[in-house]
DNA sequence: ACTAAAACAAGAGCAGTGCTCTCGTTCTTG
DNA sequence: CAAGAACGAGAGCACTGCTCTTGTTTTAGT
């Protein structure tokens, strides 16, 4: 019972990849909106109906095509983290090198990126198997922010004696100065919030306190909102030094995320 | 030479507004992607043709309520300044109700939201028109910041010597504790920034530093990533008190904001 | 008040789309 | 080797955006 299907099983597996990147080469020229299942077909050669073969509809083939960007975002954003950490680089250097890594995969697939984090299609909901993928780029930055934490090296919001809650070393707690100074004690996120964000942590397995992973949760959602008003074009005309811009904004994300 | 131009004009402008009107009703049911100008003639009871006379195409409709969905946001925000101005709240209660108040929008017209702040359809680009209404509602958080600025209410980056260069009262600046107080000294964005960020307040006439403006543009952004994030469905099954979580990030955003 | 010109609704038509069904053919497997 | 599954090809349906033509209505100039 040799479980060797041949010839048959290896064509289709060709075939599946061969429409999915002629399906992501007329994403890059046209636009998702645009994808034909019948221009597929034609440029493949094939006849349109033969496609239904691989894929049962169109929004499969999105969906083929979305799970594959996101596998493609998370393995550039961990590709460089592994090369930063390998480096000895900081806490923060990794942080940094991580959102440019996300950056650069962003410009340099924008209607991928637009797949995945502009608006939806219509009719159509992303199925759970997205959610695995998706989460894959963010656990990148949660594992520095845990890293830092193990390290001591993490502002913790809502940890008023202790600054820095981290098993390690401790922080020196700065001795607050005769005015107001807003930015020592940060403030916790409401109970509701942190019931989400501990289910969280739990789920992903990081060790890292619930209001840390409520900063990281709206800081990553933040990221995007940077990259998609500049891929989107919503800094046409305001702001010209893009990478000077988004370098300077992580730093202030990293602050927000309670990084050094 | 009475220039009365009567029925005529008049039906004419009842007629666009009924199109959009019925547009936009589509868009909410079905999503911009399958926004059909045939569908939305047949249900005003005329012909698709005779919908070429009042939008020469399917993209200048849509652009039409991209404008219109800009405006909308923009006149939400600028009411929940006025009334926040009007009840004596200060400066982060009122950044809090307009911010609430463009969640609320985006809440109330999701797809209108993705109109805007979506993927842009692909073969189109915004024409120059769009740029102003787009401004409008940013422009309520720059004069909340402007404001707090004249104040003397508005942290600024960069600044060391007065860490609040307001020409108000003066903040008292802290004495920084013995342990490194990385928030304090708040770094300012680079010079190519700043460029980029005093061109904008020159042209939006607002009386803010450079290092202020280019917080704000990053804040503007990064709001709308977690408001993307929300509306696209990437909290799902994340984020659940989604009220709390957004109300917290936001003064967070105030912070990076500089205010209070 | 009459006429030329502009604006209009309607219909037919074209090229394209997603998707379904049927028909022979080819490969896999018991 | 034969039953059955997988396959490519084609026709066809209902739909789309858009163009062109036709005849009617409203406006504007004399």
């Amino acid at each position: 019972m040799t479980k060797i299907q041949g010839a048959r099983e290896r064509a289709r597996g060709e075939i599946t990849t061969a429409i999915k990147d002629e399906a992501r080469r007329q994403l890059a020229a046209h636009g998702a909106a645009k994808l034909s299942l019948r221009a597929v077909a034609r440029e493949l050669g094939m006849v349109s109906s033969a496609l239904y073969r691989y894929f049962p509809n169109r929004d499969d083939l999105l969906t083929a095509l979305i799970t594959d960007s996101y596998d493609a975002l998370g393995a550039a954003a961990e590709a460089a983290l592994a090369h930063s950490a390998e480096q000895g680089d900081a806490h923060l250097a990794r942080w940094q090198a991580v959102c440019r890594a996300v950056r650069g995969w962003a410009l340099d697939h924008p209607h991928e990126y637009a797949l995945i984090y502009g608006s939806p299609v219509p009719g159509y909901a992303a199925p759970e198997t997205t959610t695995g993928p998706a989460a894959r780029a963010a656990l990148t930055l949660i594992t520095i922010a845990a890293d830092a934490y193990a390290a001591g090296a993490l502002r913790v919001p809502g940890a008023t004696e202790d600054r820095c809650a981290g098993p390690g070393a401790g922080f020196p707690a700065a001795s607050a100065g005769p005015g107001p100074d807003p930015s020592v004690p940060l403030p916790a996120a409401p109970a509701p919030v942190l019931v989400d964000t501990r289910d969280l942590t739990e789920r992903l397995d990081v060790a890292l306190p619930a209001a840390a992973m409520a900063q990281l949760a709206a800081v990553w959602a933040q990221l995007f909102g940077l990259l998609s008003f500049e891929l989107f074009g919503q800094f046409d005309g305001v702001i010209a030094a893009r990478d000077e811009f988004f370098d300077h904004a992580v730093v202030g994300l990293a602050r927000t995320a309670g990084l050094v």
